[in-house]
DNA sequence: GTGGTCTAGACCACT
DNA sequence: GTGGTCTAGACCACG
């Protein structure tokens, strides 16, 4: 997993969101148990306590689920992470558009943009 | 024009980014006159030296040109703007696929997503 | 190498000149590393920074190649150097024709006092 | 006549090259009067005393002759031009190859390139 | 006023 | 140590 903490904002906003979507690309797999709060802290390189805090807004939103004392495991709650995934993509998608508009294409054009990027990929194949 | 130098990597190459989607979008138009270096530079709460710089990158790349002691316009070409649109254009798909990959959408999907968001706003209209 | 930074016009662009020359003599060879941008500076009496935008525009140019915190190094690249002392063959050879012209000289006459300065030389060795 | 005394060396001497060129050139005709030394000054918006000197230095090489208080004159003897011109046409012969030299130019090849340049001339016309 | 250049000195990331 | 970036402040040429 790669910690660029970059950007602006604070920062265990950021590792939210960086763990959040490690979760959904299925790089920490549903139920599979996640590093402690210490070793995830380290490998960041960040303050144990803003880890700390970046976990438990996770755990509120339901993408966590604490075992007490036995660490911390991805939720196997499929319903969950569809969810999640779902406003994650809405959100995303949003944000795209919003810069496509900004260089004067409606959401047709721009959707038809990247569906002509997969078909050049099919043929460099 | 707003000015927020946020995220990480070399401020100029950041100014480079906004004034540049600023002349696509259509904020300064073509053949217009920009603000002076230095107004830019209070504008932007930068050091003029850094707006320079990116001004000067930009006027090598063709979309302004220089005046001498006249200011800088926008360039009133519309080959070289048309062209540089099309860059971005190209660069910001491969940006957002690359993010909608990671929640593991393919272009036909990624493309359908965008589209039905144009639908829906229409249906709000 | 001598810097003589005689003569008007921008020392950036004079520094430009030189390296470019030195680089064409063969005073540094295809492929090897110059000095430090700080030592170039120092050795040249002008400020890092003026140095610093000599190379970076020299790079631009393709005669040299950053490696990074490695330092600079010549172009290997045998085409790009031909194609580079071509131009400037070609800007000197106008500038001197400019002139020669002044003297009353047409080219033929120009060409031909050069070539008898050769025989000249023969002649002394 | 253009007096860009630019370059760096003193300010005597680039005048004393100046008004030679344009005496050679014919810009100041054999026999012909040349304006008096506070006008030249003036012109060339040079100390007086400076122009002075250049003027003597001309007078000495016997390119400029003094009529006393009658001002001066471009010599009318043509040997004495012809003499000049032939020690500008080998300075400026000697120049100009030492920079071939150092773009890896024998006198021959160099000779060659300047008529070269000729022949392009003429098929512009 | 405009753009352009130069210096001085600092900081950063990389290795 | 390397290249690279940024700031601060000054100076110049041009109209």
């Amino acid at each position: 997993m790669t910690w660029k903490i970059t950007g602006d904002g604070p920062v265990y906003l950021r590792l939210i969101g960086i763990i959040r979507r490690n979760i959904l690309s299925g790089a920490y797999q549903p139920g599979q148990r996640i590093p402690s709060v210490r070793d995830l802290a380290a490998e960041a390189q960040v303050n144990p306590n803003t880890m700390q805090r970046a976990l438990t807004e996770l755990e509120r939103e339901g993408i966590l689920v604490s075992q007490g004392t036995m660490g911390r495991l991805v939720t196997d709650d499929r319903a969950v992470l569809e969810q999640i995934r779902n406003r994650e993509l809405s959100l995303l998608a949003q944000e795209c558009m919003d810069k496509f508009k900004g260089l004067g294409l409606n959401p047709q054009q721009a959707g038809a943009l990247l569906q002509r990027l997969g078909e050049r990929e099919e043929g460099n194949e």
